[in-house]
DNA sequence: TCTGGGGTCCTAGGACCC
DNA sequence: TCTGGGGTCCTAGGACCC
């Protein structure tokens, strides 16, 4: 247990995507902008848009309704990406301890840094939040306290371009202010079930002793227990992800479908999509998951063990095919299919069993690295199985398109954010 | 918040074993 | 056969996050 007070900051992006938008086209800057049009839905929405009255999650005719002029954007999410690498490194450099948390937030433990810098954690923040905006080229909003929840807090108290320090005379304050479904880690059941005990704010919750934290909570809100008393047991992650546990695709269909191929089509695309990510991470799964969505939203799955670790589509369509049988209904309409691979180990860890066929396998090795090496010059689903070929007829819908200009425009949309920050030109991986 | 896509972690309860 | 106690492993499902 850490027993010195520490000084945890969280920084998060101000409507980070429409920002970078903005940062790589100045000719947005002071302008309405939205990304999310591939969706149909508000992703991120500029501060101009929120302040028309746009929020996320707004679908996108709506959103022309109340704000016609606004700049309507498919997500970007090389550009992104590029500017949240540069992000990181930013915070590297006031000190090494940084957890790149998600693609747009951060927490960085400055504890201790007070002498190196030469300022108070206060004055570090700020320089921070200064240097971002400098380089970047938009804002980001800060929070400094003794933990990762209150540093939460504190970075969405004042947004955008704010910095808020919570130090353990103004915890109660802030808390008092908060409902405590707003804290991180609490949503919405947690908190329909303490207001059973009469929690309605974060402090009413902080307030209660350490025996209902014991008895009435379980592990992960009783830890958000102890942040908000500021106690720091929620410790900054800072070795970069290596791995995954699972990866999933899905994909919404519009309208619903109640054809049996077509569905399948569907889900034996979102197989193809994830092996294809699996691949790419040398992981090999263990364990595949299939769910179907109904249009009353109402998922049914189920859950295949493998004989042995792969990824390769082949190996996977009998199971996905009998998983599939299993759940599909006639004359039911889905709306959404999902695939999940589970259980990922590295693929240098792979045994041969003796029931294995190693030729077959080595076969199926190098059918798949031919067919990644042509998806990596001509791009994705240049070979493609036929199951999931009965996907192309009626979905014309954005996101499908495979069109070349659409690829040229990223290229060229990645190379200007790289210019944009100085960054040389080459291929990212995301 | 009428709902897109991609993740993580925790717990309860059953199976099985000594 | 009313019959303890304890451990481990696995799975389903819940809850939450961006």
């Amino acid at each position: 247990m850490i027993s010195f007070p520490r000084a945890i900051l969280h920084l998060d992006a101000d409507a980070f995507f429409a920002s970078c938008e903005q940062a790589v086209n100045p000719a947005l800057r002071g302008r309405p902008v939205i990304t999310g049009k591939e969706r149909g839905i508000v992703s991120a929405a500029s501060y101009e848009a929120k302040a028309r009255g746009v929020t996320r999650g707004m679908r996108l005719f709506e959103v022309r309704k109340i704000c016609p002029d606004a700049v309507i954007l498919p997500s970007d999410y090389e550009t992104y990406s590029i500017f949240s690498l540069r992000m990181f490194e930013i915070l590297r450099r006031f000190t090494p301890d940084v957890e790149e948390y998600s693609i747009d937030e951060a927490f960085a433990d400055l504890t201790g840094l007070r002498r190196f810098h030469r300022a108070s954690y206060e004055s570090i923040a700020d320089s921070i939040r200064k240097t971002m905006a400098a380089e970047l080229g938009f804002t980001v909003s800060v929070g400094v306290s003794l933990t990762k929840v209150l540093a939460k807090i504190g970075s969405k108290h004042r947004k955008p371009n704010g910095l808020t320090i919570i130090g353990s005379r103004d915890i109660e304050e802030h808390l008092s202010q908060l409902p405590v479904g707003k804290i991180w880690g609490i949503g919405p059941n947690t908190a329909a079930y303490l207001a059973k005990f009469g929690i309605r704010t974060a402090l009413d919750f902080a307030r209660r002793p350490e025996s209902f934290a014991d008895k009435a909570l379980s592990k992960p809100y009783r830890e958000i227990w102890h942040e908000l008393n500021g106690r720091s047991v929620l410790p900054v992650i800072t070795e970069p992800k290596q791995s995954y546990q699972s990866i999933s695709k899905a994909k919404t269909f519009t309208p619903p479908s109640t054809d049996r191929e077509f569905v399948f089509a569907q889900l034996a695309k979102n197989l193809e999509n994830a092996c294809i990510k699996a691949r790419r991470h040398n992981l090999a799964a263990q364990r595949l998951s299939l769910f179907l969505r109904q249009q009353d939203f109402r998922d049914n799955g189920c859950e295949i063990k493998l004989d042995r670790p792969t990824s390769y589509p082949a190996e996977l369509f009998n199971a996905l095919h009998e998983g599939f049988s299993r759940l599909y209904r006639p004359g039911t309409p889905y709306r959404q299919t999902t695939v999940v691979l589970a259980d990922l180990v590295a693929e240098s860890a792979c045994q041969y069993t003796l029931f294995d066929d190693p030729v077959r396998i080595e076969k199926m090795a190098r059918l798949y690295k031919a067919v990644d090496s042509l998806s990596a010059r001509f791009g994705k689903h240049t070979v493609q199985h036929c199951a999931s070929l009965p996907t192309r007829q009626h979905t014309q819908h954005a996101g499908d398109r495979g069109d070349l200009s659409h690829r040229r425009k990223d290229l060229i949309r990645g190379e200007t954010a790289r210019r944009c920050l100085g960054i040389p030109i080459g291929k990212i991986q995301i």
